[in-house]
Formats: C-alpha cells, sequence, structure tokens
RNA sequence: GGCGUGUUCGUCUAUUGGUUAGGACACGGCCCUCUCAAGGCUGAAAGACGGGUUCGAUUCCCGUACGCGCUACCA
C-alpha cells in the first residue's frame, strides 16, 4: 500500500488554524511521508460569505511554518488561481460541476430525491459499522428519529450541497485511501460510508483523532491563546518542536524516544500507535521541548533565528562583525531561551558602555561600598592582563580573589553587573573575552565610578 | 434524553493476563558550578468506582460515575 497512500488535509478558512487542525494536519502529513504517499490540502471554502483570500493564506502560512508541506492542493489562496495535482480544482467553491454531477449521479440510480425544495439521500436502514484504526469498528444504529426518517439532505433548498456530500465527493474523486481527522466527525462517517456505496466506491480507512484540550481540560476555542497557531511563532517557539510536540499528543513512538526532529517522527510514525484519549495542551512541556531542539539546533541556524529576534526587540546587529555576533549569541544558544527573551540575554553585547544601563535592583545588592576596590583593582589586572581569553580571565580573577581574602563570588557579581548590566546571563569569562579588553575594562571603571565612598 | 466514545502519577504517555506498573515534563533534595541553565544522582507521585471471568487482572466482560462527540437544509 506504501505507493497507493493519499491523505488531505480539508480546512475551512475560518481566518486562524487552530491547533486541533494543525495536529491533523499533521499527522496527515507524518502518514503519507512515512508511506510515501501523497498529502493533499483541499480548501472547504462553500461557505463564501465568511470564507476570505486572507484566511486561506492564514492556512498556508501556518502550514508552512510547521513545515508541512502538500503534494497536491492550491499554489495560492485566491480560489481561481493555480494548484499542483491532477484532481482539481482544490477549492470547493470551483467544484460546483462535480458535485452537480455527483447528485445527478445520485439521481439517476434513484438514490436522490427532492423534498421541500432540498435534495434528500436515501439513507441505508441498516446499521453501519465504521472500521476505525484507532477505535476499533463502531456500530453506528439508527437513532431515534431516524428510525422514523433516516434520510437526509444532501443539497440545501438555498442551492449549496451540504458538508457530508461534498466531503465525499472529494474524497472520492480524489482517490483518497485514508480519512484521517477529528473524533467529532466519527458518528457521521455512517453517512459518509453510505455515500461512498451509493457512489460504488469502496470506502476509504478511516482514523478518528482524539481531541486536544486545554490545560485545565475544556475545550479550546479561538479566544484560548494556545489554540491558534500563529501565537506560537509570535512566542517563539521553533516549528520544528511544536511538531515534535504535537505528534507525542495522541501517539508515541515503540522505541520511546521523546525529543525527535520532523524526520525522526516519520521514519517512526504510523496509526497503530494513536491513542484513543484526548489529550490535554502542556505549554511548559512544550517549552522543554523547545529547549531541546534549540540546543541541537544547526548554530548558523541559531543565529539567523537570533538576530531576527533581537531585531524585532530593536536591537541592531549589523554594525558588528558577522564573526562577533555569532561568537556572542552562540555563547546564550545553549540556555534554550525563548527567542524573544534572548534580546535580554544579549543586548549588552550590542550597546555602548555609556547606554548600560544596570538593573536598579541588581545595583543595590551588589554594589556596595566594599564593591568600590575590587572592581578597581579586577579593571587594572585586567587592563594588563596579557592574554585577554577566557582562561586567562578566570585565572585572574581566581587569583585577586585569594589575593584579597574574598570567595570569588565576590568579584564574579559586581564584574557581571558592571559588563552586562544584570546578574544572571552567559558564561562570565567568554561574555568577556568576546567584549574584549577594552569595554570591560572601561565598564568596570565605569561601575566602579558610581559606588560612593 | 438516545446513540457512540473515552477514563494509568499534576500533565503527556509505556504496558495488549503474571512488572518492585517504566519514561518524559513539572515539583522536592543532593552533587557540580562564575550567575541562570544544562548535566549527574535521588525523592514524592497513578490503574475512576463496583461487580464478574481467571490460578492470576491496569490489561477481557458487565454496570455505575464523570468527560467528550453525534443526534441540523452547520462544517
Amino acid at each position: 500500500m506504501s505507493q497507493s497512500v493519499r491523505v488531505r488535509f480539508a480546512p475551512s478558512p475560518t481566518g486562524y488554524l487552530h491547533i486541533g487542525g494543525a495536529r491533523t494536519a499533521l499527522f496527515n502529513w507524518l502518514f503519507a511521508r512515512h508511506h510515501g504517499g501523497t498529502f493533499v490540502l483541499r480548501i472547504e471554502d462553500t461557505d463564501t460569505a465568511r470564507n476570505t483570500q486572507a484566511a486561506v493564506e492564514v492556512i498556508f502560512q501556518g502550514l508552512r511554518w510547521l513545515g508541512l508541506d502538500w503534494d497536491e492542493g492550491p499554489e495560492s489562496a485566491d480560489a481561481s488561481g493555480p494548484s499542483r495535482g491532477p484532481h482539481g480544482p482544490y477549492f470547493q467553491s470551483q467544484r460546483g460541476e462535480i458535485y452537480r454531477r455527483r447528485l445527478q449521479e445520485l439521481r439517476d440510480k434513484g438514490l436522490a430525491y427532492d423534498r421541500d425544495g432540498a435534495v434528500y439521500f436515501r439513507m441505508s436502514r441498516e446499521p453501519i459499522t465504521i472500521p476505525d484504526h484507532i477505535v476499533g469498528d463502531v456500530v453506528r444504529p439508527l437513532t431515534d428519529r431516524e428510525e422514523q426518517d433516516p434520510d437526509w439532505v444532501l443539497w440545501r433548498s438555498d442551492g449549496q450541497p451540504v458538508f457530508h456530500f461534498v466531503n465525499v465527493v472529494d474524497d472520492a474523486e480524489m482517490g483518497i485511501t485514508h480519512v484521517i481527522r477529528g473524533d467529532d466527525h466519527l458518528t457521521n462517517t455512517a453517512k459518509h460510508i453510505a455515500l461512498f456505496r451509493a457512489f460504488g466506491v469502496s470506502p476509504p480507512a478511516y482514523a478518528h483523532l482524539p481531541l486536544i484540550l486545554n490545560e485545565d481540560g475544556s475545550k479550546m476555542s479561538k479566544r484560548d491563546r494556545g489554540a491558534v497557531v500563529t501565537n506560537y511563532e509570535e512566542d517563539g517557539f521553533a516549528p520544528d518542536a511544536v511538531v515534535n510536540y504535537l505528534a507525542l499528543l495522541g501517539w508515541s513512538p515503540a522505541d520511546g524516544q521523546e525529543v525527535m526532529t520532523p524526520a525522526d517522527v516519520i521514519a517512526r510514525f504510523d496509526l497503530d500507535r494513536v491513542n484513543r484519549s484526548a489529550a490535554r495542551f502542556d505549554i511548559k512541556k512544550l517549552t522543554a521541548l523547545h529547549f531541546e531542539h534549540v540546543r541541537r539546533m544547526d548554530p548558523e541556524k541559531f543565529v539567523q533565528q537570533a538576530v531576527i529576534s533581537l531585531s524585532k526587540a530593536g536591537i541592531e546587529t549589523s554594525g558588528f562583525s558577522p564573526a562577533y555576533v555569532r561568537s556572542a549569541l552562540l555563547t546564550v544558544q545553549e540556555k534554550g531561551k525563548l527567542f524573544p527573551e534572548l534580546a535580554s540575554w544579549t543586548d549588552f553585547y550590542f550597546i555602548s558602555d555609556e547606554s548600560l544601563v544596570l538593573d536598579p535592583e541588581a545595583r543595590a545588592k551588589v554594589l556596595v561600598p566594599s564593591a568600590r576596590p575590587i572592581l578597581e583593582r579586577l579593571s587594572a589586572a585586567y587592563a594588563t592582563v596579557p592574554e585577554f581569553s577566557a582562561t586567562s580571565l578566570e585565572t585572574t580573577l581566581k587569583q585577586l580573589a585569594t589575593e584579597l581574602g574574598v570567595k570569588a563570588g565576590a568579584l564574579v557579581q559586581p564584574c557581571r553587573l558592571a559588563c552586562t548590566g544584570r546578574l544572571v546571563g552567559p558564561s562570565l569569562y567568554h561574555l568577556m573575552e568576546i567584549l574584549g579588553r577594552d569595554r570591560v575594562v572601561t565598564r568596570l571603571r565605569r561601575c566602579a565610578a558610581l559606588i560612593s565612598e
């Protein structure tokens, strides 16, 4: 079956990409990639009033950010624009002709008929078993209401086809082999199976994914910040980390590996290890995964991304040599911070000695009178140390501490504050080496001068 | 209401009749240490409840409770 797998993600452009939708897209994509199949993107934009081109753009952007590329589907957010693949158009709003033809087919077979201005489907009277790869076989008997009247509307009296109909027609036309979608469609799948049979097409395999809930177990709505994919981009998460985390919600690899690149996930992914129960979204675990990904990220890529987020925070690195920017930023890669937080960890590398602002709280705590001679001695020592390298700076500092009869920490803290304006940050000796002798000495002196006798 | 579906540490999960119920995140402690992290060691922490079946149930069956879904000329 490897060659024939065809799956699709069929979002409705509502103006944002829901995290649950992204997870559905991801599982489809993973399944296709794992089996060497085809991932189709289809836009269900039948609600013309609400579905704008901008709304389609948002979906594209979210999928692209996550790295979920589609093999068939639109190439433009414009519904009448170009597309890729032999089964277009991939916007439902452009497929009216196909739907009308399929409706006629049903009429010809005596399976569709008019009633009250709408067109009804002659539904199966028998219970339908839904074979689901995740949930197992689900028998869906008729409801009380359906006992009376099992038929349902295919085409509304306002001239619009209903979701169940277009969904099945498209899946049949596009040769979809596996329908992987949210749990909320499970019960309705009986209708879909009946329709496939009516068309004489054998239904695809089904896999209904459990839902993603908020941390407190409530349902995620667009009002929840975590429900909207673009927010993760804004908050500075690495997309690979989000993919990794999403994959782990409802699925786990047989080997128990937790930190995985998309390629790692593809290699391990299959439907047989997908859960049946809903999962709560845990931002802390996502963050931890983000740290792991950042730490393992290619340094050049890290620097590139860090420069962008620094620029967004108003810190310009373009005035410095690429080598300087690179070595400065790499001192914080191992910290695994979210990109927007990087600014407050590295700003001291890129601002002038004069505009360095000392954190008031730290200043009150560290710049006590006894710190003045320490800073003076240290600046003198650093002004003349032969080699301005991390190791020699460390040796020098520790020697001075011994000489003064104090612990190294008594020198480290004021020194760090003088150089960076804060008490936390990258490795002190490395940061000073990168800053260079002139700036370190200047900053130490300036700081010493701030302390009144 | 009816039908469907789910329920293992706080959270994500492993385990498909026999385990001291494992891991990860978060949390506590210790070590390391120039800060913050990281890392190492370590601690606390779970099978919703009640019945069966079985020599033996987290695992199979039934019921109860609770959550969720569907029950539309919404998608």
